[in-house]
DNA sequence: ATGACGATGCACT
DNA sequence: GTGCATCGTCATG
């Protein structure tokens, strides 16, 4: 659990992610993120880079992934197995590098949540790529989005950095040796648990 | 036009 | 822990 900090101004967003991919998803763990009151506290997030195998950039742009090349500080929202929303936020020092947020610690909007999953568990309401958005109510109509705009409201946390834990990431077939998964270190609302905690 | 493949979630053992 | 439904997107012909 991290505290609330400042919400993010236009200036600053750009600031924060214009930096390299792996510092950015590493301090977007315990910010503070919500979509129309609806949100709660980063708690996993995965680092996806600019010659990453893994990454959806890989092999350059295309028409799904164009808001990957563009700036700092805006959302790439795109349809994965052709289900479920999946949330990133763009960020980098080179063009094409996101963060995907994975799961959150839900603390706003908690009915509204519950009724869009029609789940009571909160542990796994914001768990999981796909059931946050779905939770958040975000779906391809914010590709592109700046994120420092309504209905997005980012904050991020102020005082001491909360533990960060790291690991391999979840689902992909590349690249699998990068320990490029965060975590909020004991936090029972991640999707998958993190070895040594 | 068609086939292959997922940055998944959920039911089930 | 394992199995698999599901369909948007891309590569190929």
């Amino acid at each position: 659990m991290a505290a609330q900090g400042r919400s993010l101004k236009s200036s600053a967003c750009e600031r924060f992610f214009a930096r390299d991919t792996t510092e950015v998803a590493r301090d977007l763990i315990g910010a503070s993120f919500e979509v129309d009151g609806c949100g709660g506290i980063i708690v996993e997030a995965e680092a996806y880079g600019h010659d990453d195998p893994a990454s959806h950039s890989y092999g350059g742009t295309n028409n799904r992934n164009r808001s990957m090349f563009g700036p700092p500080g805006i959302a790439y929202v795109y349809r994965s197995y052709g289900v479920h929303w999946c949330l990133n936020f763009v960020c980098g020092v080179h063009r094409g590098c996101a963060v995907l947020i994975r799961a959150l610690e839900p603390t706003s909007g908690l009915a509204h949540m519950r009724k869009r999953r029609g789940v009571e568990n909160d542990r796994r309401l914001c768990s999981g790529p796909g059931n946050l958005t779905k939770a958040l109510g975000i779906t391809g109509a914010l590709d592109g989005w700046p994120l420092d705009s309504a209905p997005f409201t980012l904050s991020l946390p102020e005082g001491p950095r909360p533990a960060v834990v790291a690991g391999p990431r979840i689902g992909i077939t590349r690249a699998m040796d990068l320990p490029w998964r965060y975590g909020l270190k004991g936090s029972r609302f991640v999707s998958r648990g993190f070895s040594g905690t």
